[in-house]
DNA sequence: AATGAATGAGTGTTCATTCAT
DNA sequence: AATGAATGAACACTCATTCAT
């Protein structure tokens, strides 16, 4: 968390070098609040992440509040895109769950609900709402994609957005070490969780 | 901020020490941290809540990262006690893996996990130990649990830990307030979450 | 902050620099700077007002102190000519005394010395004398005029420049919400003002 | 403004040396505002006037609008008690008057008007009032002197309370340099300034 | 056993100012 | 003629921590 002076240009040079500082900004954000939460990361530490000074950032967000809900609704639109993607693509349903939660769990995150409550002070109602609404729409979609696979025998009926929340929460087993380790990836977790909710833990003859 | 001295001695204190304060203080910041998370938990906030000056905390606790270390060991044996009592009390396992998701779901609480990552900038090796150690003996409970139901066959094969921990992580719905709301208590949540995974989700023929 | 280099050259600009702009920045800068001070009125506020960016503010004025400058020589300038207008035209000293009042309480404004006080350490030693010179200016103007009113007999003998500015400190009641109010309207406050000092406050008999 | 690091103990030592820290900032805050408004004045600035800390000032001060809150009354307070004292005490009304005048002038300070405008947006509602009343307390001590003095013959008729707010305002001619100088004390100022409102400037015959 | 006083290091935020275009 | 982008310096405020009593 200590913001080390980064001399950058170690990646790709010149022309796709620079691709906006706002946009720079927002993904910078987007990747430490997800990875720490809303107070931990400081504006400075974003700022020099990006190699700009804190000015700069309210230059483009007029406070960190701002910077956060934009942050937020970043990654939720890409994880909205990328769940539909794969969630309304091919293959059957546990595949596609299961390719679902391999993207899930690429990365750690800390969980979205702590995080909110974190940042809950600073936001104001229509921040919080529009966020939740993002937020939201992710989990409709899956309730929408249980909900047919209910319909047409793919699978068992029960609370489809019930479903949906407690499937998106089983996937922060990614961030426990005695799970994800040297001996199993987060590849292999996410398709374990997925086996593991698909056929339920009652014994086989009940 | 610059933790990494711990100068009180470990092992229970004096008994001459006053238990009183000390306990309130441990409740105290037990209830709040686990409710906040660590970094919204100021030690004035601790200190007031149970009507004593902050210096007074320090009396107690040589800084910040002890006291959450100790609180956190604190709800973590409370929670082991409480996990042991139902889990191997009487009751079908099913009823009883209600019975815990219950009793975890009465209270809002940050992720646990999140809550470790916020704080582990101020923890120094040891801490951070003590208090996953703790944490884990949950987990090898349940595991162990598990592991023996699924030898007598009251339960399918799966990697024991990893249930373990998905089970726990699915809690994390009862902060959803699209779950957890006017309609649905959390009681209800714990029902059928554990209904959820008991049976699984695949289509019943296949 | 470091002002005390002023690059702008003397003297009216060039024609061909649209006036339309500039002059719109000074009346809009004098009229915040009278109606809030120094301080609170920052650059931003000017150009947003005036519908420019921050740095259009620049092209015209190479600081903030030059800006505040030429916006006080403006309105005092306005001043002048007003109160020279009304001071040395028709009807009694009496009754162009309270024409004088009239016109300088229409608009709320801080005290003139105080927002000299709080631009001071900004401006440097020749926009300081240049400022106070053409408040004299006014200053003289209506000792002058109270000089020779003394002389023939218009009115009682006293310091006239002292007079001068007791008159003007007295227009500073417009301000308070006690003096100026539903009951009492600005003009009113102006006739009563002139008319005690007019008077005094002895008693008949002495 | 620039506050300079002062090693102190020029003064008188020890015993009296410490009146208490509270009281000591209140004192440099209640000067400094008076003599610079309420944006010049920085915390850090009254903080090193005091030689300690910004932190230090929060201990006593839950923020800067509360110190100057409590720093205006601290004045208005030895204000109003002084001009009690003077005013209601031995002497012709003319006299005594001038005593107030004269300690008025004593020490230059901002348009009273001016500086709470300056501060308004940080105020809430219930310091602006208490202030203003405080400061009303003042003007209807003297208000009720004048109305008393009116119905004893001391007085010529006039509304007591604006009268008491124009010789209020008159007093800041003590800020100017062309009426406060080498040749004019603050002094002398004041007992021209009473003498100007006693016998008004209306032409002696008239 | 407990506290009042004080502080250093941060954190969010504002603003005058610069410069390349 | 005008601006978008960027910055440095200051400021209000918070908080964990220390220490003498």
């Amino acid at each position: 968390m200590k913001p080390e002076k980064s001399k950058r240009k170690p990646g790709r040079p010149k022309a796709s070098e620079s691709p906006g500082t706002m946009t720079q900004l927002l993904r910078t954000a987007s990747f430490l609040f997800m990875e720490h939460g809303y107070e931990k990361v400081s504006l400075e530490t974003v700022a020099q992440t990006c190699g700009v000074t804190k000015a700069s950032v309210y230059y483009y967000f007029s406070n960190k509040a701002v910077l956060f809900t934009e942050a937020l609704l970043f990654v939720l639109k890409m994880a909205y895109d990328q769940t539909a993607a794969v969630i309304e693509g091919p293959g059957t349903l546990k595949e596609r769950l299961q390719e679902v939660a391999r993207r899930h769990m690429r990365n750690q995150h800390v969980d979205f609900e702590t995080m909110m409550r974190e940042a809950a002070t600073d936001l104001n109602e229509e921040q919080i709402r529009t966020v939740r609404e993002r937020e939201a729409d992710i989990h409709r979609l899956l309730e929408r994609v249980f909900a047919k696979a209910m319909d047409e025998g793919e699978m068992k009926r029960s609370d489809p957005l019930l479903l949906s929340h407690a499937f998106v929460a089983m996937m922060t087993v990614r961030n426990r070490n005695e799970i994800v380790n040297d001996v199993r990836t987060a590849g292999q977790a996410a398709e374990e969780i997925v086996q593991l909710i698909w056929v339920g833990i009652a014994p086989p003859h009940s």
